[in-house]
DNA sequence: AAATCAGACAACCGCCAGACA
DNA sequence: ATGTCTGGCGGTTGTCTGATT
């Protein structure tokens, strides 16, 4: 079966969205509410994909939404939910009022994924430059020159570490304070929605 | 001063599941 | 029972900005 395209492709606009769209998108919803977005752009004169209207509602218009720096805490929450339910991000959402999962996916990815992977790698035996012929420093198969230079971990090198960090995840979670137990209520939440659905299947 | 590169974040894409006809 | 539509999700890519060389 083929699916039908969530929009017509043709004379759609991308990228960016400017401030006159989303005030239209804005103000569309504001009198007519959220859902039908297929034909929302249409209705609200907004030469966009219904997704593409969805997605900027949902993450960035939406009313009560937290912009700006994450906290501490919210970081601490992050990683112990990372490390319970995985890429779970629309129910992280869900833990955390204000932010949306695209903002916690992004956060993930560009900050405390390369948190936990360099703690990773200051947990690994590191060779001495000595003992390298070429006086690169070695550690877990990856060459820690390209990080001292900017601390970067290049996309292709974290997905891969991406696909192991649980376990890294959790020891690193284990050197955080015990500032806040916030958290313990929230993963035995989870895990009586778990059991509850499973009563109703 | 210009070129290059990494960081940050916005947006898109494809897939899936549920609702509905 | 089956096909289609729609909304939602997670992965990935695009783009802008600032730092560094």
């Amino acid at each position: 079966m083929v699916r039908a395209p969530c929009c017509e492709k043709v004379g759609i606009k991308r990228g960016r969205w400017t401030a006159e769209e989303d005030e239209l998108l804005l103000k569309y919803i504001q009198a007519n509410g959220e859902g039908s977005w297929r034909s929302l752009p249409k209705n609200a004169g907004l030469l966009r994909c219904g997704k593409s209207c969805r997605l900027r509602w949902t993450n960035y218009l939406r009313p009560n939404l937290k912009r700006g720096k994450f906290t501490s805490e919210e970081d601490e929450t992050i990683f112990k939910l990372q490390c319970s339910l995985g890429n779970r991000w629309s129910l992280m959402a869900s833990y955390l009022p204000g932010r949306t999962d695209n903002e916690i996916k992004n956060y993930w990815n560009s900050h405390l994924r390369r948190r936990i992977y360099t703690f990773g790698m200051k947990k690994k035996p590191i060779k001495t430059a000595a003992e390298m012929p070429n006086k690169t420093i070695v550690a877990d198969g990856l060459n820690c020159e390209s990080l001292k230079k900017r601390g970067r971990v290049s996309r292709s090198k974290a997905k891969k570490y991406n696909n192991n960090t649980t376990t890294t995840t959790t020891a690193y979670i284990s050197t955080l304070k015990p500032k806040s137990q916030v958290l313990e209520p929230v993963v035995e939440l989870y895990a009586l929605k778990e059991i509850q659905l499973l009563i109703q299947e």
